[in-house]
DNA sequence: TTTAAAAACATCGTATTGCGATATATATCG
DNA sequence: CGATATATATCGCAATACGATGTTTTTAAA
């Protein structure tokens, strides 16, 4: 498949000075990072499945779990977008007829968002198969997050 | 900073009849991705406070972790990224100074990757920078991670 | 061995998307 | 009221990942 023939000529575990980290350390470190990719692999895929775009799904999950109608700002907030970025997602999933807009009346500056019934449905779904598959990835995540927490600690 | 002005109206916990999910389910999937995002954006701009693009900074992370000297093919499978990419990635990375090639003797269509020192200096301390997020972010991962363990299982 | 098929890497054109700069409307403060 | 801050929107641009494709080298088949 990939190759990478099994090489590890000068094997012996003392880690010499001090010019940097262990490769241990590093592995460890990127281990962690491939699980998270695999998380965010998996839902990417599972939204465009259904048909959505992996930030059109996070907006929805972030809309969907707060209490009442949120705003773009607040969508921006949990995206760790900048508020343009928000306002343009949020235009083009009105545009996709996921969500729908409403001035507020207490501050008009603000837009309301409320996910349209097509946006719950396909949430639902998307939720369902999250669900199931982070108990398969849980372990390995926990597992990857534990290997690296006292390393370089002394 | 904000806004969100609390509202809860219609409180009662009543969660109706099967039609989705319960709001506090997208709540607790929505916070434990705002918290993969918070670890993102901080080793994004750690790795940018140093001149590194946050995928160069993954791929150096991912072959310092190697044993020996991995392959183009092998940055492509870690990040998850088509091989095209890896190769135009790996690509920049050399003219940035961070990488040499060597095509590999024993098969000649691949090529080894070994980071320069400048690129394995820049990376001891992203990653001292990382343990140390980590152990501050840690908690609240682990925590966000089990608040969905066992939901929607009935 | 000669030929065919597969694998590893590279190149090109393109589409997506996030942001800086900026604009507009509304709200708040002095 | 006038100045400033906030919330959202628009525009142009830059970065980058990918599909399609090409080249070289290896492996399998005939």
């Amino acid at each position: 498949m990939d190759g990478d023939a099994g090489e590890s000529q000068d094997a012996a575990g003392d880690e010499a000075a001090g010019e940097g980290l262990a490769r241990e350390e590093y592995a460890a470190i990127a281990a962690f990072r491939l699980e998270l990719r695999r998380f965010l692999a998996f839902s990417e895929a599972a939204a465009a499945k259904v048909g959505l775009p992996a930030q059109q799904h996070q907006a929805l999950l972030a809309i969907a779990g707060h209490d009442g109608p949120p705003t773009v700002g607040f969508v921006a907030a949990q995206l760790l977008v900048a508020p343009q970025t928000a306002a343009e997602l949020v235009s083009r999933m009105v545009e996709a007829g996921l969500l729908t807009k409403a001035a507020s009346p207490q501050d008009r500056r603000r837009v309301a968002l409320t996910p349209t019934p097509k946006a719950e449905a396909l949430l639902a779904r998307l939720t369902a198969a999250h669900l199931e598959e982070l108990r398969t990835l849980e372990p390995a995540l926990t597992k990857a997050l534990g290997r690296m927490r006292r390393r370089g600690d002394g």
